[in-house]
DNA sequence: ATGGCGGTGTAACACCGA
């Protein structure tokens, strides 16, 4: 079984991509990220017509998350119980058994801001909430941007961003919180190239440079962590044209 | 130091992302 999340940046422009990615990585689940789009536009029949089920939560020009799945989907919620949120940034839904949690944490913008402040409160909420959520689901998985680069080995250049936000201590704290809920990050489960990322700057040909951060993550119970048997990022579809600025990351489970 | 690029909304540029 394969579990995978892509920040698609606009699932408009990006369909295409994800038909393409799917057709030929026939994964179980696929959680999407800035779908910048509303429900009413969602493209629901292209991605039925592709073979799979799909909840989702929208809405106009930012944000919009969604679950695709092989296999029904049920018991879905949209955004965090225990905050309150304009935006939508989270949806979780239950399928193959697993608890799927995908989620679009704020960027944060820099650390003085009230974007930092926001982004926060946003992940010390999370924390709260999924601490009951592991402990009535307890195969669960928590995918998508985190908009955290978790070590320094996950920055393609640590002294260019110190200071800014995705690599401060306070995010990495926050991260390192969620994976005291007793969950692994995948990627970092197995032996891996080094300075592979999941997120290139469109600018300053910062692909072909290799200027990247790896920021989407898949975060696994123990029950799930125990059954992952590979986890990668697929580099691929960021070299195809008009591509998204992130990278599809896939763990396979056993 | 600033803006690079790309997407959205809207119809020339502002806002946002990371």
């Amino acid at each position: 079984m394969k579990l995978a999340t892509w920040n698609v940046n606009s699932l408009k422009v990006r369909l295409p991509h994800v038909l393409k990615w799917l057709e030929e990585n026939p994964v179980d689940v696929l959680c999407l990220q800035e779908l910048k789009t509303i429900d009413e536009k969602f493209p629901l029949a292209d991605i039925q017509a592709a073979g799979y089920h799909v909840v989702f939560s929208g809405q106009k020009t930012y944000n919009g998350v969604a679950i695709l799945s092989r296999h029904p989907i049920t018991d879905v919620v949209k955004n965090n119980p225990l905050f309150p949120d304009d935006h939508q940034r989270i949806i979780a839904a239950t399928t193959a058994g697993v608890r799927v949690v995908c989620v679009y944490i704020p960027n944060g913008q820099s650390l003085d801001s009230d974007k930092f402040t926001y982004k926060m409160q946003w992940l010390k909420a999370l924390h709260d909430w999924l601490k009951d959520e592991c402990a009535t689901h307890p195969q669960l998985a928590l995918m998508g941007d985190y908009n955290i680069a978790p070590e320094d080995r996950d920055v393609c250049d640590p002294a260019a961003w110190e200071g800014q936000t995705h690599v401060s201590e306070p995010e990495r704290n926050a991260f390192r919180d969620l994976l005291a809920l007793n969950m692994k990050d995948a990627f970092r489960m197995f032996e891996q190239p080094e300075k592979l990322y999941s997120w290139w700057d469109y600018r300053q040909m910062a692909f072909r440079r290799n200027m990247g951060l790896r920021i989407d993550h898949i975060l696994l119970t123990q029950p799930l962590a125990e059954r992952c048997v590979e986890c990668v990022i697929d580099k691929v579809p960021r070299k195809w044209e008009q591509p998204s600025d992130h990278a599809p990351v896939v763990a396979t489970l056993k």
